[in-house]
DNA sequence: GCCAAATTGTCAATGTTTTAACAAAACTTT
DNA sequence: AAAGTTTTGTTAAAACATTGACAATTTGGC
């Protein structure tokens, strides 16, 4: 039960809390203070302990944190035990890096199944998963009923898939592409990647730097 | 010539100018006013002239901006005709799909090389360039002068490749790696993109809209 | 069981970012 | 070339985020 609403600046430090805290727990470490968790993250202690009032105090004074349980109320707070359904559109190198790499299972998702347009990959195995032909999209949604799809498509490509997508019940987007949704869907969740944004803000800061 | 220091938040946006100023070029539009492009972008109007007034005022009153002029400044800002020397350090799914995918050279980098610590993927050609074992990674540097690293390397590996790469001359990371480099490196610009940090910062976001 | 040390939750103050307002400047039309 | 419209750059206000301060509470040692 939220104290109040958190703040998207509050929600995007979670993952960060989070991960520390697994860490923490990997060393066997049983409790912490705000002030350590601020030293070891190059935070305030003000601010960690103003974040998680956020959701309730787990703290107690005089004592701390406890790692586990304070790990465990974040993973809640964040919806990690949930199992969302997810697709990705889009087979090619990044998205067969996303298919691989990353822990659906550990975050909150389920990946049920991987889709192209091009023929030439489709019946690849990634992950225990074939590609399938997006032409099969429908059919497919109607029968898994995936909650979430995430877009590693060319920026052409995507608005006409994201409504595609929106029309077969998908409610919510991890989008790689290079272009903006968020835009058109206002009321449907919108976490974008955008790589190339990233890499132009690095090269500014590299340019910076190289200046002083 | 800056006329204030811009802070990052203003900074971070850069790019999404940068990018929807593109596409208006390409479609042939010579102007545009803050009004028009804050309805396309999904802003104020206020905060595009305050932001773009960070660095000079590039507009004019009664006309508003020139498109392929203010595209051009931001290029500039943001330093995308510099050439800096990007090596990849990780060839993994995701260190292929960056080699491929990204176009260092529109973005101010040019990639000089590929490192990996596997044998068996050593020699493979990625775009161009060979897989080079990481022993050779002292040598190439001497020889290369890399300026940056893009690090797509798990996290366990992430400090000890750090420390080698700053000691070798990186003067700049580009960080995938599940681990917070810049807490260590304060003088060193780095950019993280974690994406599981953004997978779960998406599944809160999914969670929520799903409750309503 | 009491006292000193530790540490939270919270309130207030400070700092930062965003939005609103408007005078000054340039454009457009007649 | 004058009048009216547009639209910027900039200042001021509002909203939001971070930091600092401290009373209240618990711990841990003696």
């Amino acid at each position: 039960m939220p104290k109040h609403d958190a703040s998207m600046s509050v929600v995007k430090r979670l993952p960060r809390y989070y991960r520390f805290l697994s860490d923490l727990k990997d060393n066997n470490i049983v409790r912490i203070s705000s002030r350590e968790l601020s030293d070891k993250m190059g935070l305030t202690a003000s601010q960690i302990r103003q974040d998680l009032n956020c959701f309730g105090g787990f703290g107690q004074q005089g004592y701390g944190y406890n790692v586990a349980q304070l790990h465990n109320e974040i993973g809640m707070i964040l919806g990690l035990s949930s199992k969302f359904k997810a697709i990705i559109i889009g087979a090619g190198n990044l998205g067969k890096a996303i298919a691989t790499q990353m822990s659906f299972e550990k975050r909150g998702f389920s990946l049920i199944g991987i889709f192209d347009n091009k023929e030439s990959v489709t019946g690849q195995m990634i992950n225990g998963l074939p590609v399938r032909h997006v032409s099969g999209l429908e059919e497919f949604c109607s029968e898994n009923r995936p909650d979430v799809a995430i877009l590693c498509i060319p920026r052409d490509a995507a608005p006409k898939v994201a409504e595609q997508l929106v029309g077969l019940g998908i409610k919510g987007f991890w989008n790689f592409s290079h272009y903006d949704l968020g835009l058109k869907y206002k009321d449907i969740p919108v976490e974008n990647v955008h790589l190339s944004d990233s890499l132009m803000t690095f090269c500014y800061k590299v340019k910076e730097a190289s200046e002083k």
